[in-house]
DNA sequence: TATATCGATATACTTTTGTATAGTGACAAC
DNA sequence: GTTGTCACTATACAAAAGTATATCGATATA
């Protein structure tokens, strides 16, 4: 019995192909998780810090969205008993990884522009 | 003045980034959009073609998919005028490269199980 | 004593997204 | 003339996602 799947099985099966798919899409899907992801991929980044880097985002939201990821595996949460309180987060392993995923939607999100464009 | 951007632009410019990043994932977000589009990826389809190989799917929601895609033009439409009427719906050239995206998302989302598996 | 910082949480609300169910019009077969 | 196929649309509703606004407790600073 196995208990994963390889890239080839997924390939082959439409149906594990779309599920598979799904679950990185589920990851950063929503409003806010790119802009969060992207403030991470550089630099380990404190709650208010992530704040300001994203303007309109409210507490509720970036706490939700933080919570999401970090339960998802993709972002590590460390608190340091300071006065006031430090609490730091940053991008595991594997979510550093997404920049490749990342990369390969911009690339195609600028020739679908270019090619959308070209066609009007 | 220039009207596009380059890969090398968007990566150097966080919120480019994100803006152009986000444009991919606008174009696949939602509940039915991959399984529609991998019913597409391998050969064009009729609607009611579509809606057998998606059994919950809704018409309704099949429509509206099918028409957001076709604007985001990923999807092309074509009308015979048979009777009964038969409308044929297939990817683009930009819709088939966007298995390219898919590919690195599912090759990060099997690699992430196994990642987020072994913690445990 | 009043005000500010940090990292949030609480409550109420609006908007977006998706579901359920029925029905349309043109035709064709039985 | 009833039933079926095709490609949808209409209406009403439920659930999920996101917003607005106020507040918390611990501690520090003015």
């Amino acid at each position: 019995m196995k208990s994963t799947i390889s890239f080839k099985e997924a390939k082959a099966c439409p149906i594990q192909f779309v599920l598979a798919v799904n679950d990185t899409l589920n990851v950063i899907s929503g409003k806010w998780k790119l802009p969060i992801i992207g403030s991470l991929l550089f630099e380990k980044r404190r709650f208010t810090d992530i704040q300001r880097n994203i303007p309109k985002i409210t507490p509720r939201m970036l706490s939700k969205e933080l919570k999401d990821l970090e339960i998802n595996g993709m972002v590590k949460r460390t608190v340091y008993d300071t006065t006031p309180i430090m609490v730091e987060y940053e991008l595991t392993e594997s979510g550093k990884l997404l920049s490749d995923v990342l990369d390969k939607m911009l690339e195609w999100g600028l020739q679908h522009r270019e090619a959308t464009i070209a066609k009007n």
